[in-house]
DNA sequence: CACAGCATTTGACCCACATCAAAGCTTTAC
DNA sequence: GTAAAGCTTTGATGTGGGTCAAATGCTGTG
């Protein structure tokens, strides 16, 4: 964790008050756009480092009024759904530079819980300053837009990834996609530790655990993955994308 | 394309071409705000009322540079993406009232394809006249962020059905989302046509036609509905609600 | 009106994944 | 360090809905 603990007195906040928007290492994920430098510290002004949070805790709750978004600065958050029978339907996992919490803006109030799956930090940006703040910078109601737009594509892939696909193929596409994300951050595509556990991969994926657990072992067992509890080694991406796409499985030797 | 141009040929469109968002019967559904008159005068202005389209035309595809969203004036939409192997995975069905088209804000392609069910009229909103007419009017990027969003939460409900309910409880909770829909427009909540093929029910829920086939005819011979070919009458609301959220399936009497 | 081409229904059978069960393994608490 | 409580894996068995097949019903067209 972060050494300035101490610095501040009147806030919760634990990490490094030094961090703003224009020396952020993830602003080219979270912003990913030519805004000038005022525009940059206009927004930097509105958004709110202060809340170090820890595994289990809830960033939101399905329910609570809406006011703001959450980027993810670090850690990993995941979203769900709570179905009437008490059923967790997780709806995303978010990494450092991706933003969640958008599904509230409708109703003005959250339609799902986030929580954490490991120490996180994030970005708070409160809702009615981004908006009075998108209005006078083009770019940024652009981007805004974008980012939202880009949620519903997600969830569409989502959709179509539980309709179409089988379990082995809805594994191959989640490793795959925690990988890219991954390699976006400069981080190694192949080998990485999974934050979430198999029920929220269950969860995710509309799976049982046991499916989930052996599909990856069957992975395992063909030499395509290695893996060590929540550490993940992809050894043939060529294989697991192979899996990702195919729809009738291909034999091999067990 | 200015609308006046097909009123002396073509007969194709029955549709009024004097109507603009002041005195549009959907207005309350499409624009559910309080906006101004001069402010609905401006968004009137830059709405294109000029696409008459029929069975099977294509609104958008998958790729085609993304230039406006949609809002459904007659007819009934569907919006779909197709896999890899050819397959179709319809990601929403769209009355009058209702948008669409946001998809493809992101990447400034569409990431859906989209077809009319039946004839159909649509309003055609250039999104880059919208984004100007939004940092303008607050009320109405407020507005169209909660437009999104909605989608958003919409997207999500759909990943738990399929993720986590039986067939039946996708077909019901789809004939209930019909029925509210139709009743927010003032139509029969309790008997309505289905502008959608089997097919296409299927490729939404993530089930084969002859599944589709075999709950319906399960539902009509329990006496929950009565269906003739697309037209569908709701006899018991109750029933069928409780088959839509009924984890374990009741017992009757066959 | 009759025929071609679809869409829908119905039945028989099968399989991918769920469920049930139980044994490791890992983490937390004291 | 040890016990208790989770997680994760692995195996045996069951089933909802997919697949295959065929009959029937619609729709549009010349």
């Amino acid at each position: 964790m972060d050494a300035k603990v101490h610095l501040a007195t009147d806030t919760a906040c634990h990490h490094d008050f030094k961090v703003n928007c224009s020396n952020c290492r993830l602003n080219t994920l979270c912003l990913p756009l030519a805004l000038e430098h005022k525009d940059i510290d206009a927004l930097d002004a509105i958004v709110q480092r202060s809340k170090p949070i820890h595994k289990n805790d809830y960033l939101f709750r399905e329910g609570d009024t809406f006011s703001a978004i959450y980027a993810v600065r670090s850690g990993a958050i995941k979203a769900f759904a709570t179905t009437d029978d008490g059923r967790e339907q997780v709806t995303g996992f978010y990494f450092p530079g991706e933003l969640l919490g958008m599904d509230g803006i409708s109703r003005n109030q959250h339609a799902s819980s986030a929580k954490a799956l490991e120490t996180a930090a994030v970005c708070e940006i409160p809702f009615d300053s981004l908006g009075d703040l998108s209005a006078r910078i083009p770019n940024l109601q652009r981007h805004f837009f974008q980012l939202m737009s880009r949620e519903i594509t997600e969830d569409q892939q989502l959709i179509t990834l539980l309709s179409k696909n089988s379990a082995d193929e809805r594994i191959a596409a989640l490793l795959l996609s925690i990988s890219s994300r991954n390699a976006r951050r400069q981080l190694s595509a192949s080998r990485f530790r999974l934050p979430m556990s198999r029920v929220d991969i269950g969860n995710y994926l509309g799976l049982t655990i046991e499916t989930v657990s052996r599909v990856i072992g069957r992975l395992q067992k063909r030499g395509v993955i290695h893996v060590d509890n929540k550490e993940v080694e992809i050894l043939d991406f060529a294989a697991l994308t192979d899996v990702a796409h195919t729809k009738m499985d291909q034999q091999e030797a067990s």
